[in-house]
RNA sequence: GCCCGGGUGGUGGAAUAGGUAGACACAAGGGACUUAAAAUCCCUCGCUCGCAAGGGCGUACCGGUUCGAGUCCGGUCCCGGGCACCA
């Protein structure tokens, strides 16, 4: 053995062994339970960065671990090719999109498998090649023609200067990142999955998730938003053109204490009144300008104008104004809103700035009575309110409904409305359907050919994939707009000339369903195969918290969506390609999930483990055209103060001051991205994956310090040190048996513990760092026990090889040589998870702690099965309970069995 | 703006069901070894009063519940994630 650690060697030789033995294939045929185990895949962006190798890694040890607890274990890798950095990157350097991505996914491969991941390599998929987004389009050809998919216009954000579709982080303060220009709304035509079908089922269904963090379903379930409302209708005058105005409310009880009614710009009678108002047609026009995404419209200054026209109150009659407001958005409901500015804040703030007019109609109810400020009284003037009262409460002023409480009222109101025709109770979700058409090249084309005379038809099975080209040039826009030869086709109805679908899908949808196409990713008679029924669903799945709503609900909807197109049923076996529906379920698609298979493969990721982002500082000079240059933290040097703490900081190159801008995801725009290839290089696979684990634990979000790497390996060099120590002296049997002194009992019972605790934390708690932590207190005990007679030989190879095991998941290579050294011949692959002797455990007197008043004075040893009633009487004879009792009684003691006696006094 | 998290020594973090706050590391300081340095090993290390023994304070801030609160409840501030076309 060598005396030196050297990382070098043994990971090329582990990793070397591990390919040659296919040590990590995973096939179905295997008696043992299986245990899918799959990290999210990486969009190739050129090299691997910090939260990859974080990511790898967990996924890794877990892994490894139930790979030792005998499961037959499948952890697949693959690439979520298609995406907008390879057109940026192609314009930047004259690059095709496809060979940029496959040059970055050769290079990212050779840097997973240098960290040493028990990959099933076999498995590999590219969402951007053709057998595999073939499937895709087949899907969304069986979608379409059972109607789960439709078209309709949608709003988008427009440059008027490159003519192109911007998406949202493209749009910067309102204007495109490359033009300078000042963006527009612009409403255009795309294909949507009706995600909205499936609203009740996605809800329900979490809370059959006990596998996923709480924090995530509250997310989920907020951003399905499933409310309870009414339906009002607002009567119009004749010249309005319709005879209602239709607005959708949670808060039908404050019905009485509407001023105002207010709708989107895009809304038909904000069109309508602006044809002879050319003021108010300029303020529609201005709400086009500005971005799509929400955060901007929520953020912006509200505004708003009176249309002219007015409604009526649908029980006092009384005429409302309506206002076009920008913060009134279309596609929600039905983009108008009552507005109650007594009790809403938007509301409020609004009509503050208009001067219309404020009416409280609830008031809180009695037990709250003489909390509120005095502006909420009933009887004070309207115009002193002070701030909207947005509880629910009692309803005044309300007519026939005064005095009812807000839950009573909302019912009463809804029920009487919908006597007079004039609403009803209506429930609706927040979440939107999916619009999924996207223009731009880099992505699955949409298997869509339009006919002038047959409309959208979808492409048939046999004439799928619909390939995307490859050999193009990228300048500003999609180059298959521009491509006659590749969107000139025939009508594959009617044999009319036809042309296909230039826009691509969202790259959401590859994500939706690679974890089921993992297994059997070479099947090419069918989307899947009776080997996805043996793998799903997914044991653990592990993936950044920036995941939580997004790309986790797309990817439950698209199992149900494959389940309902029978993709899991017992006929999944045959080819789908080309084959027969399954019939549609009756009464609609989301309302019948009795009705459907097995629990278990109504949702795809059993366990989920969201790790937390790795963060880092960032730094920038301002340069001279108002943009930032932003500086890696590697060549900058920070002064700190005496505390510690960043004061200043300078560019190492010039010494010059750069500005410090605070700590932020790692990311290539901000240029705070650490090579984790430096650290791989430097110090070795184990190492990098150790500092990780150590670091933090999976959830919390991890700030990068190079410090911290140093210390990881020089544990590992004394791990290694420590077996070679001891294997210089000659082979020697585990410890089985024998007396033992108290110094040895008491580390052979950490020893034991340990396994205990490191069980728990990588299994249960899911927390390696403890784990890790738990294990470096073994070793610094291991180091203080001295001899070297039989005994306690043996009881330090016995701490050695269980170290050595314990590792493994984390540090692999190390371990797999250092377990070569005890025990030679040893299989490391199919090597055992350690179990803990219980009868090391055992304990015969145990310490607890003394508290006076709840305050620590001091300890006591007792027998390990002492009564309450004696630990109590050795509490309270002890010196130092005497001392601060200072002769008073003993009101009260309690006890906490194995933990602490607390004596009040 | 809305939804979801988080805030503990100089630093990363630990405290698992309300029961010893600071495990395990990093950094720093001191020492040993060395001609010297690196490496390695040993010691100190929340703040504060005290020669010491021993006190007091302390988990972002304010308040509450409890014998006992980092942990539970109410409020405030700050930081991070998401907000439907970044992935």
């Amino acid at each position: 053995m060598d005396a030196n650690y050297r990382p070098e060697l043994i990971e090329a030789e582990a990793q070397k062994q591990w390919e040659t033995d296919q040590a990590f294939r995973a096939t179905e045929n295997d008696g043992r339970p299986k245990y899918y185990c799959l990290s999210m895949f990486p969009y190739p962006s050129g090299k691997l960065h910090m939260g990859h190798v974080r990511n790898y890694t967990i996924g890794d040890v877990l892994a490894r671990y139930h790979r030792m607890k005998d499961y037959n274990v499948m952890q697949p890798m693959g690439w979520d090719a298609f995406g907008l950095p390879a057109e940026n990157a192609a314009m930047a350097n004259k690059v095709a999109p496809a060979a940029w991505t496959y040059a970055n996914i050769d290079y990212m491969r050779q840097q997973l498998k240098s960290l040493g991941l028990a990959i099933d390599w076999s498995r590999e998929l590219a969402t951007c090649k053709p057998d595999y987004y073939r499937w895709e389009q087949w899907l969304f050809t069986q979608l379409f023609e059972k109607g789960l998919i439709y078209k309709k216009l949608a709003t988008v954000n427009w440059d008027p200067v490159d003519h192109t579709v911007l998406a949202n982080e493209q749009v910067i303060d309102g204007c495109g990142w490359r033009s300078g220009a000042l963006v527009e709304k612009r409403d255009i035509p795309m294909y949507f999955f009706r995600i909205t079908d499936y609203a009740e089922e996605l809800l329900a269904e979490l809370d059959h998730l006990p596998g996923w963090p709480e924090r995530v379903k509250t997310m989920q379930r907020n951003w399905i938003g499933k409310s309870f409302g009414v339906e009002i209708h607002f009567p119009l005058s004749k010249p309005a053109g319709q005879d209602v105005l239709k607005v959708f409310t949670t808060r039908a009880d404050t019905l009485f204490g509407a001023t105002y009614v207010a709708v989107a710009a895009e809304h038909p009678l904000a069109q309508q009144a602006a044809a002879n108002n050319p003021q108010l047609a300029a303020f529609i026009n201005e709400c086009k300008q500005g971005s799509v995404a929400e955060a901007d419209l929520a953020t912006m200054e509200k505004k708003g104008m009176d249309t002219g026209l007015v409604a009526y109150h649908p029980f006092t009659g009384e005429a409302v104004p309506i206002w076009v407001a920008n913060y009134v958005l279309m596609g929600y409901g039905e983009g108008a809103v009552m507005a109650v500015p007594a009790h809403d804040e938007r509301d409020f703030a609004f009509a503050q700035k208009y001067g219309l007019p404020v009416r409280a109609v609830i008031r809180p109810s009695g037990e709250e009575k003489g909390v509120r400020r005095e502006a909420e009284k009933p009887d004070s003037p309207h115009a002193s309110l002070l701030t909207p009262y947005t509880e629910y409460g009692v309803l005044f002023d309300s007519g026939d409904f005064s005095g009812r409480s807000s839950q009573d009222a909302i019912e009463k109101i809804a029920l009487v409305l919908k006597g007079l025709g004039l609403g009803e109770r209506r429930t609706t979700f927040r979440l939107r359907d999916w619009g999924i058409s996207r223009q731009r090249y880099w992505g699955c084309p949409i298997p869509i050919v339009h006919c002038p005379s047959c409309g959208d038809v979808p492409v048939p099975a046999d004439q799928l994939p619909v390939v995307l080209p490859e050999d193009v040039v990228i300048d500003i826009g999609s180059p298959l707009k521009k491509m006659p030869e590749w969107s000139n086709c025939t009508c594959p109805k009617c044999g009319g000339a036809a042309e296909r679908e230039t826009d691509t899908m969202d790259t959401f949808v590859e994500s939706s369903w690679y974890y089921a196409r993992y297994a059997c990713p070479d099947n090419d008679q069918a989307m899947l195969d009776g080997r996805a029924n043996h793998w799903l669903p997914v044991d653990q799945y592990i993936g950044g918290i920036e995941h939580a709503i997004l790309h986790l609900l797309y990817a439950r909807f698209f199992h149900k969506l494959m389940r309902d197109v029978g993709l899991f049923g017992a006929e999944n076996i045959r080819s789908s390609a080309g084959g027969p529906l399954p019939n549609p379920p009756p009464g609609g698609e989301g309302a019948n999930a009795a009705l459907r298979a097995p629990k278990a493969i109504d949702e795809p990721f059993k366990n989920l483990l969201t790790q937390g982002m790795v963060v880092a500082e960032t730094y920038y000079r301002d340069l001279p055209d108002g943009k930032k240059q932003w500086i890696n933290p590697a060549e900058v040097e920070v002064e700190r103060d005496a505390k510690g703490h960043i004061v200043a900081a300078k560019l190492k190159s010039d010494g010059l001051p750069v500005i410090i801008g605070g700590i932020e995801k790692m990311s290539k725009s901000k240029n705070n991205g650490v090579d984790p290839q430096a650290l791989i290089d430097q110090y070795g696979a184990d190492t990098a994956r150790l500092f990780m684990m150590f670091a933090a634990p999976p959830e919390q979000s991890l700030e990068w310090s190079d410090a911290g790497v140093e210390g990881a390996h020089r544990f590992l060099k004394r791990l290694w040190k420590a077996v070679h120590e001891h294997v210089a002296m000659g082979t020697v049997a585990a410890y089985s048996g024998g007396e033992l002194s108290s110094a040895q009992q008491g580390l052979r019972r950490q020893l034991h513990q340990t396994i205990q605790k490191v069980s728990d934390d990588i299994e249960r708690r899911q927390q390696f760092n403890t784990a890790i932590a738990a294990v470096m207190e073994l070793m610094n005990a291991l180091a203080r026990l001295e001899g070297d007679d039989a005994v306690t030989r043996g009881l330090r190879q016995e701490a050695l090889e269980a170290v050595a095991l314990m590792l493994a998941p984390m540090v692999p290579h190390i371990c797999q040589a250092l377990l070569a050294e005890l025990k030679p011949g040893i299989a490391f692959n199919q090597a055992a998870w350690p179990g803990a002797d219980t009868s090391a455990l055992v304990q015969d007197e145990i310490e607890l702690v003394l508290q006076v008043n709840g305050k620590l004075r001091g300890k006591l040893v007792v027998a390990a099965g002492a009564a309450k009633k004696a630990i109590e009487q050795t509490a309270l004879a002890s010196p130092e309970a005497q001392k601060h009792m200072e002769g008073k009684p003993a009101k009260k003691v309690v006890v906490v069995p194995g933990r602490l006696v607390n004596i009040v006094v």
